[in-house]
RNA sequence: CGGGGAGUAGCGCAGCUUGGCAGCGCGUCUGCUUUGGGAGCAGAAGGUCGCUGGUUCAAAUCCAGUCUCCCCGACCA
């Protein structure tokens, strides 16, 4: 249970706060969480991704970041702050200059040096520890800020989701073996289950890709909610779960039993779907195998999945160790390389430089078909080794539905999510690079084995709005809410109620509740729609019909209601009830 | 960058096809009435119709260019 403590002595009275709210919805926004902060007047576009926030925003971001601020401090971490604008000198060390590319917000100063705006830190507290850690003595360190990020987002979208300045929480860790790593690891896991589980979020951490931050491993941090952008497999009765961008799949056996046939050139005029061919020879789409051509870092590859499966792209990304991997898509091109058309290109008789990899599902494959890159022709009866060597066989399809777990073999559920967090082995990249050493006990010179671990501060306003709303508007978690209660006085001219209200909203704020005094003069209605639309988890109502009765009613955010004596009764007392209403709805 | 859509009052929109006083609802301001689930009446303020150029006696409307924003895809906390 915890309450909101008054950080200062700002009025809280509606009348005079900066709460623009909206009946109308505004015609820009799709997602339910960002139509809401905007209804509830909590942020405001300046432009494309990029956001003001208003008064009641700014609370519920302080909020999220004062929780994540605690369980770091007591995983151990040390805060800092690191500059936004950083040199490109440090990006061009480690190669993410251009491998960020367009990403980054790049800027120069008056003598033309070039700089960026942080999209991530590793660069820059690298290049901080590199000439102050010298020692194991010094290791293990964590060290953690939360601050702006930059990043030019392809495209910005769903308000502070996705945006092209949003506030994250980054740590990086620092030691000298991989046992120091390993545990330091495990302590940010476990301080991210408590954050996510203290802001009230059903999540999953998931096995993720490494991307630009490169590394050996990653686990993501989802927040699951079907809009979100993000999908996930997890298994239903082992603990697997895996982003579907590398997720494994239990290999099913899918050969026909047989013993090699006859390698065939059949003619398939015109065909150039999976399906017409399969249509066509009588065999089923799935042994029609499909061929694709990938241009990599280290020049073109083939990457074979059976008919009905599609090419993960990131999974031979992954394989490969290359930093991107961009399929052949003009016909000409794929004349030039293969000599056929897209609806005739196969594996065999390939130029011995293109290595083929194929998706470990059709290993089992016998007697299957591929396209003879010669247009209008298939051939049938393929076999790997006799008609196929070198093929390497790789996780390499997308995940399908009704796939099994590849632990235990239950089936995998899918889910739509939102990434709140992601924490990374990344080794010796940044070091290696950047030069950041240490000497062991030996005396020799090693670079430090790294972590990082990110929470997006700002995402996660949405993300916890996207798990609790309803009709009328936000439903806050107890640690999220900007405020624990709302005071809401009915009857402009009535003496008693308007006494009343003031006296419980001095006794309560006493006793450091965050409290909101609607004291506007305007409508019953409008007051109560507006306290459900910014989502306050506790009204408290104060009006002559319940005064006439010596009561004031207390209604919670799910609808529940409840009524607590007035009459007769010193104000502290009402205080301590009220205070016992509002802990309960926590 | 590819595909789709939109820029008219603070917000939501109509007007554009067929050129002729720039409108509606909500909000805002003033006054009176009203106060238990988005009140009523009366009055008022608020616009270079995204921008630039062109056609025309006349352009929100037609033409050309340009900028911005939103949605779907490739990237990411």
């Amino acid at each position: 249970m915890h309450y909101y403590k008054t950080k200062g002595d700002s009025s809280m009275r509606l009348s005079n706060y900066f709460l623009p709210t909206l009946k109308e919805t505004p015609a820009d926004a799709e997602m339910e969480s960002h139509k809401l902060m905007l209804k509830a007047g909590l942020i405001r576009k300046v432009t494309a991704g990029i956001y003001d926030y208003l008064p009641l925003g700014f609370k519920v971001l302080n909020s999220i970041e004062e929780v994540v601020r605690e369980e770091m401090n007591r995983a151990g971490a040390q805060e800092i702050k690191l500059p936004i604008i950083q040199p490109a000198t440090l990006w061009k060390e480690t190669g993410r200059w251009e491998d960020f590319g367009p990403e980054m917000f790049k800027l120069a100063d008056r003598k033309d040096r070039e700089f960026a705006l942080g999209p991530t830190h590793e660069e820059i507290i690298t290049d901080m520890v590199r000439n102050e850690l010298n020692s194991y003595k010094d290791l293990p360190l964590v060290l953690f800020q939360i601050n702006d990020k930059y990043r030019d987002e392809i495209r910005p979208r769903h308000g502070v989701m996705r945006s092209r300045e949003f506030l994250m929480k980054d740590a990086y860790s620092f030691h000298a073996t991989q046992e120091s790593l390993d545990e330091t690891y495990e302590r940010m896991y476990d301080a991210y289950a408590r954050i996510f589980d203290r802001l009230g979020l059903n999540w999953v951490a998931v096995e993720a890709p490494t991307g630009l931050m490169g590394g050996s491993y990653s686990q993501e941090f989802m927040a699951l909610a079907d809009e979100g952008g993000e999908e996930i497999v997890v298994c239903e009765s082992c603990d697997y779960s895996s982003n579907v961008e590398i997720a494994k799949y239990e290999v099913s056996s899918k050969g026909d039993g047989k013993g090699p046939s006859k390698l065939k050139k059949v003619e398939t005029p015109g065909m150039e779907t999976v399906e017409e061919v399969a249509e066509h020879l009588g065999i089923s789409s799935q042994k029609v195998v499909k061929t694709f051509i990938y241009r990599t870092d280290d020049g073109l590859v083939a990457a074979l999945v059976g008919g009905d499966d599609d090419i993960e792209e990131m999974k031979l990304i992954n394989h490969l160790g290359t930093k991107k991997a961009e399929m052949v898509s003009s016909q000409q091109e794929i004349k030039e390389i293969t000599g056929a058309n897209f609806g005739s290109i196969g594996p065999v008789g390939l130029d011995d430089d293109i290595p083929v990899y194929a998706d470990l599902d059709v290993k089992s494959f016998t007697n299957f078909t591929v396209g003879a890159n010669e247009d209008g022709y298939h051939l049938t009866n393929v076999n790997w080794e006799r008609d196929l060597e070198d093929v390497n066989f790789i996780n390499l399809r997308k995940v399908n539905r009704g796939d099994s777990c590849p632990e235990c073999g239950s089936e995998l559920e899918f889910h739509k999510s939102i990434e709140v967090g992601q924490i990374f082995q990344l080794g010796t990249k940044y070091s290696d690079s950047l030069g950041g050493k240490y000497q062991d006990e030996t005396g020799n010179l090693n670079p430090y084995i790294m972590g990082c671990y990110g929470i997006g501060i700002s995402r996660l306003i949405p993300a916890v709005i996207q798990q609790n709303y309803d009709s009328r508007g936000i439903n806050w978690t107890s640690e999220v809410t900007p405020f624990s209660a709302e005071l809401i006085v009915l009857g402009s001219e009535d003496e008693k109620s308007f006494q009343l209200g003031e006296k419980l909203y001095e006794e309560l704020k006493k006793r450091n509740y965050e409290i909101l005094l609607d004291d506007r003069e305007t409508s019953p209605g409008f007051k109560f729609n507006d306290a459900d639309l910014i989502g306050i988890p506790v009204k408290i109502i104060i009006g002559p019909r319940g005064l006439e009765n010596g009561v004031l009613e207390v209604e919670f955010r799910s609808g529940n209601k409840e009524e607590i004596e007035v009459e007769n009764r010193e104000i502290e007392q009402i205080a301590e009830k009220l205070g016992e209403g509002i802990s309960a709805s926590a």
